[in-house]
DNA sequence: CGTAAAAGTTCCGTTAGCGAAACGAAGGGC
DNA sequence: GCCCTTCGTTTCGCTAACGGAACTTTTACG
């Protein structure tokens, strides 16, 4: 089961809510690069590195330090220096972090939850 | 049809693949409250009013302007005063605005699509 | 009118983020 | 040991964004 099958409109639409209620939540207004990295480290088997990540968000190495410096003092992210090659970072998972992650998860079930029923309130058409 | 059925991993992961692809496609690196603000002028119905929006999103007035500003910058939306009272300001689309979006939620339902189908690159079973 | 309210912007000092270049620390080859 | 590469961070000058108070313009109300 769990069919996931949207249009465009729909997908934006989910999207929407999940962010604005998260925005109103007061959760911490991340920019895309910092979410980008935050899920790809909780959602893709480690280890994670600043290389590593770097590459996979075609961004340079100091942009990754930086959005690491932002999660890490958020306590959602961790540094370890890897015991095996001493120059390597590893980027970790805490539990604070996951539990933004599962909460914001939640967030967006409920979005695509109330996207279908009924469609409610006055979506336009178009946009 | 099209059911939206997800549990919070799904969901999780289909946000991470769009988020990925749209920051490594060198996308404007817009805030939560940018994206919120944006998603909202261009999915909720006009008129849109500082105003409104600094009390949709609960963040202050100066917020929703410099959100603007940035957003006007990218040419994603436009201001226009409202001749009907004077002391209002529109926030209203544009065909640049409307790009994006339309693009970003290919990024979505191509994200979705790719998540059912195999599950192929190894996901960790928790987060 | 005249004063109060509302709407949005601008100012203030401060903080976060940018790309590019340089840096120190650690590893690998020989 | 020595050199060269790799890795992550730091520095540089600069731009963007922050919260909050103050301000301008416009409207509403006596």
């Amino acid at each position: 089961m769990s069919s996931v099958e949207l249009n465009e409109l729909q997908a934006l639409d989910i999207w929407r809510r999940a962010i604005v209620n998260s925005v109103r939540a007061d959760a911490p207004d991340l920019s895309a690069r910092q979410m980008a990295l935050l899920l790809s480290v909780y959602l893709t088997p480690p280890p994670h590195t600043v290389r590593g990540l770097a590459q996979l968000l075609n961004v340079s190495k100091p942009a990754i330090t930086r959005a690491v410096n932002r999660l890490s003092e958020l306590g959602m992210v961790r540094r370890k220096t890897d015991e095996d090659d001493r120059r390597s970072v590893l980027i970790q998972r805490t539990v604070k972090g996951s539990v933004f992650l599962r909460e914001f998860g939640e967030l967006i079930v409920s979005a695509a939850a109330g996207e279908t029923e009924g469609s409610a309130d006055g979506l336009p058409e178009r946009y």
